[in-house]
RNA sequence: GCCUGGGUGGCGGAAUUGGUAGACGCGUUGGACUUAAAAUCCAAUGGUAUGUCACAUACCGUGCCGGUUCGAGUCCGGCCCUAGGUACCA
């Protein structure tokens, strides 16, 4: 190319032209057992909604793209991958509204986004796409159900579920709240229902454990831990009088058994029911029942309203130890769920006990001293000595509680144990647009898993949508479907009609891209061990609790049945934060602040979208788009462009040069910290700075182009094929940085008097400490500042400053 | 409510993790180029006050109140606002 004057820049004929060059030479497959080091670098991937991508959906592949397109340079095979994950509500609501069949809407939207993602010239490997709704894929996530299946993993059981009786659906708590329907707003009933659970708590421990393996953000490990809730403590069994059943409480807090003066249990509590015939105001326990079904959980764990509950006439239990009568009451801040459902209150040392016996005027024991329990709780767990409590007299809390739960375990009465708040995951759906449960219900047999042979258990083409009169799901109309025979007897038999969760395809889709086309197993032994584990995983801060955990939990099961070769799926695991609108709100249809990223590849290009994207604002923090921000990315483009007439310099200046590799290892490290923000900043403080000198380099305008092209590949492309070079950027090594360059001799010390900054001056590197605090002290500046105070202390941090401090 | 983040100029955001607050971008103002405009380039740009007012100086300034330290945007305690999650939205 000899062009004297460059044509401008037209992002739209270069972009098109490097993305046809790249994908008709399949520049971005990825393979299996390549030579090079493998690379997996995974996203999150898209529910195809029907508007097309959303700029969410921009900002979270556009960093692994950056870091997956500074991988091959580096020399590794990446695998890149993108996929659907298309099972879910909004497809069926549209398919009920509008009458289309949702594997037609999710095939249109699948090509929609496709093509999306192509124009933003985005480096997926498209031979590897999976799709959760396409029965070769679902075939496995019904398999691997019934795997779980066997191995006791999934079971049902009876929950309480909101029901619209209008709607006839089960709802999520999103979409009844207030007790209220979302679509229709009749009230919502508390319906008893048989649902499937995956017994997920059972993995608790090791999903704890393999967090260790896991490099993340602390608080991303801190929310999972939370989630997961785990608590040491210890289960103590209190008979009830005159009956033989015993009332099993929950407590971390077993040193404080002689503190007990009442006991708590659930409104949901089994107990309530077996001693209906003694309790003698059951009338009112029922109607309060009633009052606390309605309240979400979130109302009943609020711990700022007052605490309510109802004492149980007619029947007491008994300290395990002094056989003390002790009331027992229910109240809705206690959970079914959580611990036993029941619990002993200790009010010299619990607030909310406290309050509750002060409501009540329940007594008030110490156990603990230290305090004035009458006033107030008194919860010092460390330095608090135990009183009034015979074998515990005089020990610390936890030599108490150690104590204790050997006694309770000695004496029968419980012992320790540990709790978690993870419950286990309902995992069923009263819809259609969901895997079907590979499971036969047989008269003789009870619950058989199908055979593997007959997977898929195929979706049944339907042409209505809408549940049936129970509430179960629309596939309870198809009798195609639902009469079968028995896989073990023979006999007739009847299909589940429930479909699972969203959360199923996507808990394993990561290990079909390894091997998409296998129809004999989930994917190959040996090609999962290639490319096993995910070596960055990015998604939305939203999922860091639930989908990285359920995930993690199927990956260990499968594990554990032979089928994949480690433990841990993940090794790091990175979120972005939330685009807002330019409002600052939320984007949404209704309030009209939605940003079509097509239109903006329209008018400022893909690798303009591409850069402001990640130039934002911080990674991982909600950000408002602004309009503004992206032209001054489209202009940093303009500048490179016409840095090409630059580069025709035989020699760089010292500076230039110096320069350089500071961006070389800035742009580095910063990509490599998700700081893709200043990466971008870097770059165009570079750009700035060629752009005003006499002239640089090709050499270094190469390196430049080479830094610039993860972030905008197709303009560096270009520029690179206008240098007059023939090895493509994408096929190019990322440049090294000379660390001799990045010395500086002569750097800026400041001198301050008493924290204040009074004057700079530029020192050679290694000057002595001795010689700085002299400089400081005979600077004028300082001196005018220290001027009729004694000098208290000098403070020198050589490289950074001279302190004085005067008084 | 509970769990986890965040709060810094007119705006989006930087800040080597306790050491020059405001990198980079936007916006604004002034200037250059132009018949003109756009584009581009150059310069200024946290606030207040003072003076000898194109310059200089001082004080204040990172949500609020308090603390630790020679030194705090950064650490500690309390509070306010805000975002995500809270188990059938994904």
């Amino acid at each position: 190319m000899k062009e004297v004057i460059p044509m401008d820049y037209n992002s739209e004929r270069i972009e098109k032209k490097w993305q046809d060059y790249w994908y008709s030479r399949d520049f971005f497959k990825a393979e299996d057992f390549g030579e090079k080091p493998k690379y997996y670098a995974l996203v999150e991937f898209p529910y195809p909604s029907g508007t097309g991508m959303h700029v969410g959906h921009f900002r979270a592949y556009t960093s692994l793209e950056v870091v997956s397109r500074k991988r091959r340079m580096e020399g590794y095979n990446v695998l890149f991958p993108i996929g659907f994950d298309a099972f879910g509500l909004p497809t069926e609501n549209y398919a009920m509204q509008r009458g289309v069949h949702p594997r037609k809407v999710t095939d249109q939207n699948i090509e929609i986004f496709t093509e999306q993602i192509k124009r933003t010239g985005f480096s997926f490997d498209f031979s590897r796409i999976v799709d959760t709704t396409d029965p070769d894929y679902y075939k496995w996530t019904q398999w691997i159900f019934l795997k779980m299946f066997e191995h006791g993993l999934a079971y049902r059981d009876k929950t309480k579920v909101n029901f619209c009786p209008d709607c006839r659906v089960v709802l999520s708590n999103e979409e009844s709240q207030g007790g209220v329907c979302d679509r229709c707003g009749s009230t919502v009933e508390k319906k008893e229902k048989d649902v499937w659970f995956l017994r997920i708590t059972k993995y608790a421990e090791r999903l704890l454990e393999g967090l260790e393996e896991l490099e993340t953000l602390p608080r991303i490990k801190t929310e999972q831990e939370n989630w997961i809730g785990k608590s040491e403590g210890a289960e103590i069994l209190f008979p009830i009088e005159g009956a033989n059943d015993k009332l099993k409480v929950f407590t971390t807090r077993s040193d404080t058994l002689f503190g007990v003066t009442f006991m708590v249990v659930a409104p949901e509590h089994p107990v309530l029911d077996k001693l209906e015939g003694k309790i003698t105001n059951m009338d009112e326990i029922r109607s309060y029942r009633k009052k606390a079904e309605k309240k979400s959980e979130m109302e009943r764990a609020d711990e700022t309203r007052e605490k309510e509950g109802i004492r149980i006439e007619g029947v007491q239990a008994l300290h395990p130890f002094t056989k003390a009568r002790l009331p027992i009451f229910v109240a809705d801040y206690v959970m079914m769920d959580y611990g036993t459902g029941a619990i002993m209150a200790v009010p010299g040392h619990d607030e909310r006990d406290h309050a509750f016996a002060k409501k009540y005027g329940l007594g008030i024991k110490e156990v603990i001293a230290g305090g004035d329990v009458d006033k107030e709780a008194y919860t010092d767990v460390e330095n608090g000595t135990l009183v009034n409590s015979f074998f515990l007299d005089g020990l610390f809390v936890k030599q108490a509680i150690e104590k204790m739960n050997e006694r309770l375990k000695k004496e029968g009465l419980g012992g320790a144990v540990t709790s978690y708040k993870m419950k286990d995951w309902a995992f069923n759906r009263q819809r259609y647009w969901g895997e079907p449960i590979p499971i036969v219900h047989c008269e003789k047999c009870g619950m058989v898993g199908v055979k593997e042979e007959d997977l898929p258990i195929r979706l049944p083409d339907l042409e209505r949508f809408a549940p049936n009169r129970e509430g179960e799901s629309p596939l309870a109309n198809i009798e195609s479907f639902v009469e079968t025979t028995c896989p073990s007897c023979g006999g007739k038999a009847r299909r589940e009609t429930d479909t699972m969760p969203q959360w199923a395809g996507s808990s394993w889709y990561f290990l079909r891209y390894i091997d998409p086309g296998n129809d004999s197993e989930l994917a190959n032994y040996h090609k999962l061990k290639y490319w096993l584990g995910v070596d960055w995983y990015n998604g939305g801060m939203e999922h860091v609790t639930r989908h990285v955990i359920y995930s993690r939990f199927w990956h260990q099961f499968l594990y554990d049945i032979g089928v994949v070769p480690s433990r841990e799926p993940f090794k790091k695991r990175t979120a972005q934060g939330l685009i807002l609108g330019s409002d600052g709100d939320k984007m949404s249809k209704s309030k009209g602040n939605v940003v079509d990223p097509a239109e903006i590849i329209d008018t400022c290009g893909a690798d303009t979208l591409r850069l402001y994207i990640l130039f934002i604002g911080d990674y991982e923090q909600a950000t408002p788009w602004n309009e503004n921000g992206l032209k001054g990315c489209r202009r940093f483009l303009d500048k490179v462009w016409r840095l090409q007439e630059k580069a025709h310099a035989k020699k760089d200046d010292k500076e230039i040069e110096t320069l350089l590799h500071k961006t070389i290892e800035a742009v580095d490290t910063d990509i490599e910290e998700t700081k893709f923000n200043t990466a971008i900043a870097k770059l165009m403080t570079f750009a700035n700075e060629a752009a005003k000198s006499e002239g640089i380099t090709k050499d270094t305008f190469l390196t430049f182009l080479k830094l610039l092209n993860p972030f905008a590949p197709h303009i560096a492309e270009e520029l690179n094929e206008r240098l007059g070079h023939r090895e493509p950027l994408v096929k190019s090594s990322w440049p090294e940085v000379d660390e001799r360059l990045l010395e500086e001799e002569r750097i800026t010390i400041v001198f301050s008097v008493n924290g204040k900054v009074r004057d700079k001056r530029e020192v050679q590197k290694d000057i002595g400490k001795d010689e700085l605090e002299k400089m400081a002290l005979e600077n004028e500046r300082v001196k005018k500042f220290i001027e009729g105070k004694t000098i208290v202390k000098v403070v020198v941090v050589p490289g950074r400053l001279v302190n004085v401090v005067a008084k």
